[in-house]
DNA sequence: TGCCAAAGTGTTATGAGATAACATCACATA
DNA sequence: TATGTGATGTTATCTCATAACACTTTGGCA
């Protein structure tokens, strides 16, 4: 996403070969759990990977096609809806956005907590799994709620932009 | 905000003493600030706190003016963007709702870190606030990032929503 | 094979959330 | 009282997201 600042940000994005790697991936677990990673599904996530970081549903919507006519908002919306159900990927909500998960394999979790370091100047964004996503869980659990899915948004800067 | 279940919801609204103790405890925080609290702001304000609940802009639109004609939404969002600024009020992005701080006095915190336990049933919203919300700020330093504000929401059921 | 139900997709239209731009007003200070 | 700064009012518009419904694909099963 955007660029308010002036230092390099060398996000590399993933090249072609990985990211079919992690599109076959998701592929295989989808139809392991009796899933199907249509046409539209993986054309979402394959730019969600692509991008290495999170994208505005506009943008995919007007990339899903690189030629021609690009999709309409509910294709690009039901397979984000269903990325985000299978855990491939995640809405980032306080910045309307949508990234790849960044550990897809992490799927036996109860709750699938995903915390998101964003950086408000050049908008690298990281994900923290594991245990540094958890500690809300056991506040949640004092309260006698029971939580589905946690989404943790730190707005920030990053190193980088931290200068 | 909504209600799609059936058993009680008895958040019982604060009296209207209450409201506006608060209410002018935030008027004097702001005047020690060398801030104003307006007249659109303690409104803002003021419906947030009477609410007890998240409320959507568009509510708070339509509610400002109790008589005659409502509030234009640029003159609502201004005012929650001050509110938030002074850490009155916050942004529950996931559900595109705000909501009354509960605890306005921790203001000398660093990082202004707020987590909800929200029910996706009735829509009762919960802040957890302090020790509970922090671990991801380790997370971060750890990574180098510098957060401003941190939000966490962690979707699921409220104790009474879960039988 | 041919039928059916369920899941998925395409398309149109519209609803909800948020902000840009600019004119006007209020208020503290000199 | 002149003046600059910050706040508000107003119009218009932009972005984000979904409802509704027709059509298609898929896989199970007679």
């Amino acid at each position: 996403m955007g660029h308010a600042c002036d230092h390099d940000h060398d996000t590399a994005p993933p090249d072609a070969a990985s990211v079919q790697q992690r599109i076959a991936v998701a592929d295989a677990r989808c139809q392991a759990d009796g899933e199907r990673l249509t046409a539209p599904r993986r054309r979402v996530l394959e730019l969600l990977v692509e991008s290495g970081e999170p994208m505005k549903a506009y943008d995919l919507i007007a990339r899903f096609r690189e030629d021609g006519q690009a999709a309409k908002p509910p294709t690009v919306y039901r397979a984000l809806e269903f990325l985000e159900r299978r855990g491939l990927a995640h809405r980032i909500a306080s910045i309307s956005a949508y990234v790849a998960c960044a550990e897809p394999e992490a799927d036996g979790d109860p709750v699938h907590a995903a915390a998101f370091l964003i950086c408000d100047c050049c908008g690298a964004t990281q994900e923290v799994t594991g245990e540094q996503a958890v500690s809300l869980n056991r506040a949640a659990a004092a309260a006698g709620y029971v939580i589905d899915h946690t989404t943790i948004e730190a707005h920030g800067r990053c190193p980088a932009c931290r200068a």
